[in-house]
DNA sequence: TTCAAAAACTAATATCCGTTAGTTTTGTGC
DNA sequence: GCACAAAACTAACGGATATTAGTTTTTGAA
């Protein structure tokens, strides 16, 4: 009956998986079914076997979506021939920007990937550490550069990550202040604090 | 046959619901099944139910339990008179010990708290909007007195409870520094900022 | 219009879940 | 050691879950 919509430029597979992003940050991954996502989508449950493997898959391609796109960001600023405090300002307005423009994909990479199956699960987590030590190191780059204070460099990258990541909670409050205004308190905030 | 041991100064019911705890961390709220918590126990899973009313009622006490306990130490810390960065600073580290201390608890209060049922889950949702809102007067108060930048005050109180809260991810790492200085780097980080 | 492929459907299966009922074992105060 | 309460056990139920098998409908190009 009610065929599934392949978006302008997307598989009927990328609709789903959107749908399934969706569905999975609302209720988790477990509690999520896949009976509720076929009814979001209109359609039967089996139906949707035909485009995608398992749940487990609709989970792993998010996930991974998500991972490579940190990780290719990374890379750029990486690249960039700046300062230490530059760098760091880029990743965080990037992580911000994730945040708002991608929330349901990058909350369920943040929050579900403990339900991915081996092998996934242990190279979702390698990426993700992989991920922290690089940022570990433009830290430590910066504490030796004399930019940044000798705060110990694992609990700043720990700091500056949890902060972004807290912007899942800035839903609810999105239309208080601009994309930008937000990135620049933000940014202000972690790089030189919140005492005048 | 294996009996539930009641620790010196708790009922069984405590003992249960502290092994519900760190399930629930572990596998989430939904996956974890009282099954497991038996086997996890020593018992068969219908034993519990001499103690405990229902699966949900063990998320209730976790939830609750940890709610008041932050809601006292606000009190406490509301009613010194002290500046605000100073009562900043107090409740800063107060999340930090409830973290490192109470570590199953606080998460499964931070994460599993959407599998409330009514109306406790409106109850918990309030109690945390209150919270959130107490902060908020606090930061407020810091500007208005200029000892605070002028910064979003919701962005602060953001970026404040989202960097405490990630100490989540710390506990691989506990060894490395002591309770005391990674409280004084995270307050130095999130008052007086990363940069030199 | 036809015909094959794509994608929907219905029916069913095995598994797991929280929980109840009913029974037996264990522990404790006399 | 006896009785009563506490707490364990086994068996079972009703419901939800992901997924498969098999069939019918829809779609789109020739």
């Amino acid at each position: 009956m009610a065929k599934i919509k392949a978006t302008a430029n997307g598989s009927r597979q990328e609709a789903i998986t959107k749908k399934a992003a969706i569905l999975f940050r609302k209720k988790g991954f477990k509690a999520a079914s896949m009976r509720e996502l076929a009814e979001n989508i209109g359609v039967e449950a089996p139906s949707l076997y035909n485009h995608i493997g398992s749940k487990g898959e609709l989970l792993q391609n998010i996930c991974f979506k998500i991972a490579s796109l940190f990780m290719d960001q990374l890379e750029v600023v990486e690249n960039s021939k700046t300062t230490a405090v530059e760098k760091l300002d880029k990743l965080i307005r990037f992580h911000i920007k994730m945040m708002l423009q991608s929330f349901d994909e990058v909350f369920v990479a943040n929050h579900e990937w403990k339900y991915l199956d081996e092998p996934y699960l242990t190279n979702f987590l390698t990426q993700r550490k992989n991920y922290e030590g690089k940022m570990l190191q433009l830290v430590n780059e910066g504490i030796k550069n004399k930019e940044l204070k000798n705060i110990h460099p694992h609990v700043a990258v720990l700091t500056i990550l949890s902060a972004v990541r807290g912007l899942e909670f800035w839903q609810r409050h999105k239309k208080e202040i601009s994309e930008a205004a937000l990135e620049d308190n933000i940014v202000e905030h972690l790089l030189k604090g919140l005492i005048k």
